[in-house]
RNA sequence: GGGCCUGUAGCUCAGGUGGUUAGAGCGCACGCCUGAUAAGCGUGAGGUCGUCAGUUCAACUCUGACCAGGCCCA
């Protein structure tokens, strides 16, 4: 801790603060002296490398942003405190669908077609333009929250620089053998012409009628059960909603484990095979031939229904495969189309199905179809030909089965029209598998190595959620058909197909001898240069851009514009130490951050992540801009200031990765609970320290000659920094941030409120700077515990309390670490039983209806064990705390009995069930049921026989001393009070001496109120007339005059002088008249 | 449909390795105190621990199934 300096003059605290105004000040002031610059560049003990997600900057922030950047706040601010060097850059993701989908609204544009006459580069500029125009409200808001990013050395990933980067990763990842081109099934609007994203197809999902057929495939492998028979024919029966796909078919899919049944309805017709469960529904009462399992119909031959790729038989089709993903739903055989649907497609790709697309890029047959139905398919959208299929099937006696479906159908948001969903090449890096040449580990088993050495916050995101997600990890699609994005770069001949890529601008300038300056479609698509393989045609580039998902895993190296530039310090700064993203981002960003990394590096791209739960509005919906279901934040950072919303999002379960409902009522309430006790902690410091003008480092004693209560604040404050920094270097904040504040409880509720009189006097003794001392060492050490979570308070304090530079922060001192000496565990138990005590104690006088100010005789503490208890020593070792608990509970004696408590109570035994349900076994029930009914003779006797050695025998089991449980309860009514193995007895006994002694208090208390209502200041000094008729009340001023003139700072105390004015209170019952006046010093 | 998470008081959440009477904060009711005053303190009422089975002398806790909600993926 830095040592003040001795000229401090404190400032008295303003009444009435307003939180957000005064943060508004403190922002202005680390604005004005560049502080967060300043504990960047004082970080001398090394790096810690903190990586920043990146926002799409086409929204404003909301919540969710507002918890991640607290969470990216805190952390790097601890270590900054403890020495560290902490850069924190922000980032922008500005390409992506999100942007596009905005422009195109904007200029009306509908289609890729539209794109591409309105002008590629005239489209893609107008993105570049609106980008950014949301980034201002943003730096607004981050730093109205008081996060400490560096908006000036950001990074966008439209930039050149990390643009270039962002190829190189690419051209790494292609000279592994990691890139390849291949087909993904995605949804398909052909109306536009154009796939779309996943989440464009959920936009507009709608009920529609459907065909639903069934179809019957013919086997020709040799089979058994028809041997003999009239009709040899046995039939697969499959189901679909599309029947344009059926000329597409490659394969049925059976489930490996279901039972499958061959069965003949009538005697004269063919066989079926479907789900033996589904047959009874699907073909009526048959004569079933024979049961097999999905396993034994793999590899089944059959005819395809259409001749139209009849000769994709030689490349496998036509045959029984099996997947786990079969239900048992319709018939248990699933028609494989690998062109159109997803496990299609993936079920193909196993079993080695070729593909087949005869659906051109509008949605139409091609003249693959031209021998079906005379070739009346061949040019018409495939759904509008579902008929004239259906009608073919049935002429031929294929359609088992027709009928129509209700169901939910994507359509495209954009033209209305039914999505289809369709096979599109597109490029994927390897995750599952490694390319045919190579003998290297595929990247998702590498992936799950380095990953288990990562410290994931809470540590079952990153085992269970995120692991199982990498061990089954697919092949990863990179690639999209749009426009505003980082280029592949990769070229193609259009003679010999030949492939290049290219890493960097230099690579392409000495390609086609051009150097660009910016690396959007618009500038390089055009660039081409003659084949160096078959030597005739060009190259020209791929029209795809890369997933914008790409780009942001490539953030630790495109932010450094590695390695063209930086190459050392990006190597040396992976992998980052912290990052924080919200759980959405398991598949995200901790996803492709963990890719590259590993594929480039071999490394882990961050050691320590906190996941963040969503936020959700009150009502436990989504937060929706559109119906306005949470508060906005700006209003309620203007309302509450930006430490509240922080404590608030901080404290909840969102810290734990779950989700929080977001209440403004919350936010009220950390204001209550949190900012409001701080603020009147510092103010009553203040306050007095005003008004004594005292100064820090005044001659002060030590801390081992301070009494009790300082030494326990001390120890608790020291126990706390132990604890605070135990978790914080485990990154667990959910166990951080309530340790911190409940720190705030002890040091209101029970030092300051228990050392609130030593201030008040008005002498300058040893134990009055004691407490100042403490007092405001708590506070400037508590300030720097404060400063990651509560920046701004934190910031108060030091400045009201310490700072003598002007550029001084609480945010460039060192983080507290443990002073093991000030810790007193003993110390900690006493007062922790003190405040046990003093809460029984007042239990008790409420029961009894005693006012506090009614002083008692008497209180008698007693311990399970009397003088043998574990806590007796405890009490007993110094009188200073039966001192604390007399003045606490206003009693004139308080005793600890050596006894124990039987006078006090009775008894009531209990089986230990810990102890003894082991060795009684089955007899534990019985035994607990006999113990229990023993009355207060019985109870008495065991607890004699145990305490002189013998056994005790129950039901012939032996039951020693450890077996039973004792408890008491308060035998004599309200008087007496019992909390585990605590009792308190209260002597409620009154006379004329303690009433006497009431009178003088309560009198006190309302010539306090008189000094308030006078508008006095604390410390003024006053003259005191009193005018009474009540000789009790008399007496009791004479008695007490001088305890009444010390309490109220009266320096002169007249009694029964004419009063003017109206005067009169009432003191229990007594009428006063009182006159209080300054006295003019 | 799959993976993961959640389900405890009106609300928000705690509840090592199974053990007797399941806790806190807010809200509510009542009371106290008031020279820290946009305060502070205390007491009380409120729970078949999502449902159903199973294991066990004993289940909020372990196992299974189911129900409901969430995230991600299909």
């Amino acid at each position: 801790m830095s040592k003040p300096t001795p000229n401090r003059v404190f400032a008295k605290p303003e009444s009435g603060p307003n939180f957000a105004e005064l943060e508004r000040e403190i922002l202005a002031l680390w604005q004005q002296h560049g502080t967060f610059a300043k504990q960047v560049r004082d970080g001398g003990a090394g790096d810690f490398v903190f990586y920043d997600g990146p926002p799409f900057a086409t929204g404003t922030p909301h919540y969710g942003h507002l918890l991640a950047g607290t969470l990216k706040d805190i952390v790097p601010r601890y270590w900054a405190m403890r020495g560290y060097r902490v850069e924190r850059r922000f980032g922008w993701d500005c390409h992506g669908l999100p942007v596009e989908m905005e422009i195109e609204k904007d200029l009306g544009l509908k289609s890729p077609s539209d794109v591409h006459a309105y002008g590629v580069g005239r489209y893609n500029e107008a993105c570049r333009a609106i980008v950014l125009r949301y980034t201002a409200l943003w730096q607004q808001t981050v730093e109205r929250m008081g996060r400490w990013v560096d908006f000036e050395r950001d990074y966008k990933t439209m930039d050149p620089s990390f643009m270039e980067s962002v190829w190189w990763v690419f051209q790494r990842l292609w000279d592994q053998g990691l890139v390849y081109r291949g087909a993904k099934v995605m949804p398909y609007s052909w109306r536009l012409g154009t796939p779309l994203s996943n989440f464009e197809a959920g936009m507009d999902y709608r009920t529609v009628q459907d065909p639903s057929i069934t179809a019957a495939f013919e086997v020709t492998s040799p089979t058994p059960w028809t041997r003999g028979a009239a009709d040899q024919r046995v039939f697969l029966l499959a189901w679909t909603t599309t029947p344009w796909t059926l000329p597409s078919n490659m394969g049925l899919c059976v489930n490996p484990a279901i039972t499958y049944a061959v069965v003949r309805p009538k005697a004269e017709g063919p066989a079926y095979i479907a789900a033996k469960s589904l047959l009874e529904k699907l073909v009526g009462p048959s004569e079933e031939l024979a049961t097999v399992v999905g396993t034994e119909l793999v590899g089944m031959r059959y005819k395809p229904l259409f001749d139209c790729f009849a000769s994709a038989a030689a490349d496998g089709a036509f045959r029984v495969v099996s997947d786990g993903y079969v239900t048992e739903d319709q018939t248990g055989i699933v028609h494989t189309a690998p062109a159109f649907g997803e496990d299609d497609h993936r079920v193909a790709l196993h079993w080695g199905l070729p593909m087949r697309d005869p659906v051109d890029n509008e949605g139409k047959f091609t003249g693959d179809l031209a021998s079906i139905a005379n070739g009346q398919v061949v040019g018409v959208f495939v759904k509008d030909a579902d008929k004239t299929l259906i009608r073919d099937l049935k002429d031929r006696g294929l359609l088992f089965k027709q009928a129509t479906i209700n169901h939910d159908y994507p359509f495209c948001w954009r033209s209305g029209t039914p999505l289809i969903y369709k096979a599109m090449p597109t490029w994927f890096v390897r995750v599952e598998s490694v390319a045919p040449d190579s003998s290297a580990t595929p990247l998702r088993e590498r992936m799950a190595q380095l990953n288990a050495s990562t410290n994931w916050v809470p540590d079952y995101v990153g085992h269970k959620r995120f692991g199982n997600w990498i061990k089954d990890a697919r092949d990863w699609a990179i690639s999209r058909n749009r426009f505003w994005g980082t280029p592949l770069p990769v070229w193609q001949c259009v003679g010999c197909g030949k492939l290049e890529c290219v890493g960097s601008i230099a690579q392409l300038r000495d390609r086609c001898g051009i150097e660009v300056h910016d690396l959007h479609k618009h500038f390089v698509d055009t660039l081409e240069w003659p084949c160096t393989s078959c030597g005739a045609a060009t190259m020209q580039r791929t029209p795809e851009v890369l997933d914008c998902w790409f780009e942001s895993g490539a953030m630790p190296y495109a932010q450094h514009h590695y390695p063209f530039e930086n190459k050392d310090l990006v190597e040396k700064n992976l992998p980052a130490a912290f990052i924080a993203e919200g759980l959405d981002q398991t598949r995200g960003w901790f996803y492709t951050l963990l890719v590259l990394s590993t594929a480039l590096f071999d490394r882990p791209a961050f050691r320590n992540v906190i996941v963040n739960g969503l936020i959700l509005a009150e009502d436990g919906t989504k937060m929706s801009k559109r119906l306005k279901n949470y508060p906005d934040p700006t209003e309620l950072l203007d309302k509450y200031g930006a430490d509240a919303l922080r404590a608030y999002l901080v404290t909840s379960p969102a810290v734990r990765a779950e989700p929080m409902r977001f209440a403004e009522a919350g936010v009220r309430e950390v204001v209550r609970a949190v900012v409001l006790p701080l603020w009147n902690s510092y103010s009553f410091f203040a306050t007095y320290a005003v008004a004594d003008r005292w100064q820090p480092s005044q001659q002060c004693p030590p801390l081992h000659q301070r009494g009790k209560l300082d030494r326990w604040i001390v120890s608790v404050l020291q126990s706390v920094v132990a604890d605070v920094n135990h978790e914080m270097e485990a990154y667990r904040l959910y166990s951080v941030i309530p340790r911190v504040l409940g720190f705030i409880d002890d040091l209101t509720n029970w030092y300051i409120r228990r050392s609130r009189r030593r201030f008040w006097k008005s002498d300058n003794s040893a134990d009055k700077r004691a407490a100042y001392e403490t007092l405001y060492e708590v506070l400037t050490l508590f300030s720097r515990l404060l400063a990651p979570i509560l920046p701004f308070f934190a910031e108060l304090l030091y400045q009201r309390l310490e700072a003598m530079e002007s550029g001084d922060s609480v945010h460039l001192q060192h983080f507290p670490q443990t002073d093991q000496a000030k810790i007193d565990t003993v110390l900690e138990a006493q007062v922790a039983l003190v405040r046990t005590v003093a809460r029984l104690g007042r239990n008790l006088r409420e029961q009894a209806k005693i006012a506090v100010r009614q002083p008692l005789r008497r209180l008698t503490i007693a311990l399970q064990d009397g003088e043998r208890d574990p806590q007796f020593g405890l009490l007993t070792a110094d009188s200073e705390l039966c001192d604390l608990i007399a003045d606490e509970l206003n009693i004139k004696l308080v005793q600890v009995s050596a006894q124990g408590p039987s006078e006090l109570v009775t008894w009531a035994a209990r089986l230990n069930f810990k102890a003894a349900a082991k060795r009684l076994g089955n007899k534990t029930k019985d035994i607990a049921a006999i113990v229990l009914a023993w009355n207060a003779e019985q109870i008495s006797a065991v607890q004699s026989e145990l305490a002189a050695g013998q056994p005790c025998v129950v039901q012939g089991e032996t039951l020693s001393l450890d077996d039973f449980e004792f408890r008491a309860t308060p035998k004599l009514g309200w008087q007496t009070a019992v909390e585990g193995r605590v009792t308190v007895a209260l002597d409620t006994e009154l006379d004329h001496e303690l009433r006497q002694e009431r009178l003088a208090r309560e009198l006190v208390s309302k010539v306090q109120a008189a000094r308030k209502e006078a508008g006095l200041a604390v410390e003024d000094r006053i003259r005191l007339q009193l005018t009474t008729d009540s000789a009790e009340m008399l007496q009791a001023i004479d008695q007490y005059r001088r305890y009444i003139m010390d309490e109220t700072l009266a320096a002169d105390l007249a009694i029964g002088a004419q009063v003017a004015g109206e005067s009169a209170i009432d003191v229990v019952g007594h009428r006063v008249d009182c006159w209080v006046a300054a006295v003019v010093v």
